[in-house]
DNA sequence: ACGCTAGGTGTACGTTGTACACGGTTTTAG
DNA sequence: CTAAAACCGTGTACAACGTACACCTAGCGT
């Protein structure tokens, strides 16, 4: 699991040189990066071996390595190549631009969840991820902001995405494991709910009781709304709030 | 890893037993959750085995199964072990009293980063995190929204800690897991610079240029303000925007 | 025709959670 | 006071993981 991440680099940003010799691949790096999203997508990230990868090409686990470094690598390029799906952001009012940036991002995790999973801070960024993040500041480069002020603008809203996301995520997978909705599971858990009592959980049996549970609002639209709102108000405001640079990196 | 969660709810509402016959145990559960919380502090949550605990300890693996049913109930305390050191919400002004909570659990997430790893969807909660939730719903409570909007409000602002905390973590379990800082490291990517060219990556390289990648903002404090202004301007319009109720839980 | 190169296989190792059988220690029952 | 029962901790063992290594084979360049 270790990984040289010069080679990582090469790997994403170069394209790869075809061999000359030697007996023609059944497998190519494409198509294990192909079959690996494809596993991820159906079974999650934790049935992601690389056993599991060359069982659905037909091959054995180590005839993977002959076009993949390691793992590690591996999921590199399946997330660079989970981000060439998706078409760059538009130009456009600050706000549709990046109202437009967050739904792509929304509807890349809802497609594939467990790319969460693995954007780490580390994961070394390919070009189709940096092209999107580009396209991204440059939604947001003409409305006079200075340099930290568009980072932290299109922060903002990956973070706030990345959150509802990580949710969903977590959802998605549960109810892969189990086979249970998530619906059903909470109901099946009768020996948690008897200990919530009025007078240890006042606010949330209140709620319960007023149906405040059963029809959530939709947490991805709620919030999106309310960010775009507060981002408003920093930008349109003529004398900017001065926010203290990052003290924790 | 497979779990009786009714077991689990046991665990974390119940008080345990004492054993009345028997040796002396030099183990009890309180000490084996606080041991596995002060490895994960210290090695992060991927160094958190039975084997490394129970060494912690001076105990074998096994040893922690008298105390503790399975690796994935050892979590379930671990957690709500966390959430009891912090403080309960206080009551006051809904925009004082959601940015305390926020402050609260950003400060839970810097002290304990491994955290983020291990609140997935179906983690039991406990009888802690759930009187801390109760106390964030209290906090908008008197503001004249329905259920649904009071769940609403105090999700959005999880969800935007959650994903601020998130790339902290990952960054911390970076700089511990190869011993080099953030900064440092991608100082060292050089052969990934070189792709950084004004054609293909215009607005980063521009942001480069005058330093925007530098001095960045404070993302949790620039975001959070933005999220807190965003809810005011939901809370205090005379009438609300409409929300359709979630369509993808 | 020969050899170099590259593709794919089989075996093996260290690490993980934990099932199981065992031996030692303390309290309680007869 | 003795024997049984309950409990604590240990040692061994297994399946699944990533992947190092040695190996065989197919095809192009000379």
């Amino acid at each position: 699991m270790k990984s040289d991440r010069d080679r990582s680099v090469r790997l994403l940003w170069e394209p790869p040189a075809e061999a000359t010799r030697g007996p023609k691949a059944a497998l190519s790096q494409a198509r294990v990066v192909e079959a690996a999203i494809k596993v991820a997508d159906a079974e999650g990230v934790d049935a992601l071996t690389m056993r599991r990868v060359a069982e659905t090409l037909g091959n054995t686990a180590m005839s993977l390595y002959r076009h993949v470094p390691g793992k590690s690598e591996l999921l590199d390029l399946m997330v660079d190549a989970v981000w060439s799906e998706t078409a760059h952001t538009p130009k456009g009012p600050w706000r549709e631009g990046l109202e437009f940036f967050a739904r792509q991002m929304w509807a890349m995790y809802r497609a594939h969840p467990w790319m969460l999973q693995l954007t780490t801070s580390r994961r070394m960024p390919g070009p189709h991820a940096m092209t999107r993040q580009d396209a991204a500041y440059a939604v947001v480069s003409e409305l006079g902001l200075a340099s930290e002020e568009i980072v932290a603008v299109v922060t903002a809203v990956a973070h706030f995405v990345d959150g509802v996301g990580r949710t969903m995520a977590d959802r998605v997978q549960a109810e892969r494991e189990t086979g249970v909705s998530e619906e059903d599971w909470w109901n099946g858990r009768e020996t948690l709910w008897e200990h919530f009592t009025p007078d240890r959980l006042p606010m949330m049996t209140h709620i319960w009781n007023t149906g405040g549970f059963e029809q959530p609002l939709d947490e991805f639209e709620f919030g999106l709304a309310r960010v775009l709102d507060g981002l408003a108000v920093f930008i349109e405001s003529p004398e900017r709030p001065a926010v203290r640079p990052s003290t924790c990196l």
